[in-house]
DNA sequence: AAATAGAAACCGACCGGTCTGTCTGTTTTG
DNA sequence: CAAAACAGACAGACCGGTCGGTTTCTATTT
């Protein structure tokens, strides 16, 4: 792996355990073994390093969530895959994001501090929002949810169900509840399924 | 307002939207026009700071979101109306959090960070898992909620539910996606109940 | 009521340390 | 041998916290 890659990788994993502001650029060198040349020579700020980790993210994101859903014909059972895949693949994986979701900590730690960082966050959070509401509005063509639900309402409350379970995890690690939390969402959709 | 208050409730302001670590004490000093010597006379140290804002954090948390639960007679209003509150008289009282929920913001930053200050969040966290459950089990012992419901995994995802609109609204700053969220969660409650 | 002593509150210059980012020089590579 | 990659000393800004000096408040005495 490039050094570029190198440092990438591990500004990951430090931005999301200490967030943007309280990673130095020193703790980045100091684990990758390089010196300020070495990183300035690839990104010519700190925050165009965050930008090409965001990046990075979002990559390693669609690997880890999307994977196997075109394998399922069911949009139902594609969503209730990415809630499985979020919880064994993304967010247990302690080697890219050890500290939890990159996204909820930087969309809270930049919120109102760095607008046009936060607002890249936020974009993101609006496409994965509409991922989930084209799959249940998919479902609900085919008639097989309950006839008055509205996909809005409940695009909105999955999403805001996984990012709360992300938020509960980072603070109390438990596998357990985690579990429980994703567990909780499949059954919810089961319920408004027919 | 004395100096020490006034110190204590810019400090909720200014953390609940930058955070502890970007908040510097300068940055409060100039709002709340004192110097170095008016806040230091007051607090040993920025964490003692913290400390004392997180204190009133609590308490401002109660007065707005148990404020009229007592005149309910049901659990199961009770928790609805807590959540109404949690809308209207607490995530939208932009004078004292004008930055959102500062517990979801604490818990988030100071997470791997600051090891002690974060498990105090987490303690609040888990009283108020607590509060949600009992009310829950008040409501089932009494028969109200259907047969096979589980208050714990119930509770589980009403927090989270809660946690996640609150970052959702800190991200996307629309009211109206938070009314939908509190109201779907409202209606998950209607669903399992009698 | 006036004077005064002592404590508490407050001010702001200052200190050591850390931060990001620059620059010059050296090494590696094609 | 030229150009890219890397090393590390350095600059300039800002941070939390300290400290001696000044003001303000309070209580006691005359």
């Amino acid at each position: 792996m490039s050094l570029k890659d190198r440092i990438i990788h591990e500004s990951l994993r430090q931005f999301s355990t200490k967030g943007f502001m309280s990673t130095s650029i020193s703790d980045i060198l100091e684990v990758v073994g390089t010196s300020k040349g070495g990183l300035y020579n690839h990104f010519k700020s700190k925050e165009e390093l965050l930008l090409a980790a965001l990046s990075e993210a979002r990559k390693i994101w669609r690997q880890r969530n999307l994977e196997g859903l075109d394998r399922l014909a069911r949009p139902l059972d594609k969503l209730k895959k990415l809630l499985e895949n979020y919880r064994d693949r993304y967010l247990a994986d302690s080697e890219n994001f050890p500290g939890g979701c990159i996204f909820v900590a930087l969309a809270v730690e930049l919120n109102d501090q760095q607008p046009h960082l936060a607002k890249e966050v936020n974009e993101g959070f609006l496409r994965f929002k509409g991922l989930i509401q084209r799959l249940l509005d998919q479902e609900k063509e085919a008639g097989r949810l309950k006839n008055d639900i509205d996909t809005g309402l409940v695009a909105e409350m999955i999403f805001a169900g996984i990012l709360g379970a992300c938020v509960a995890y980072t603070s109390d690690k438990s596998r357990e509840n985690l579990d429980r939390n994703i567990q909780g969402l499949i059954a919810f959709l089961n319920m408004i399924s027919r």
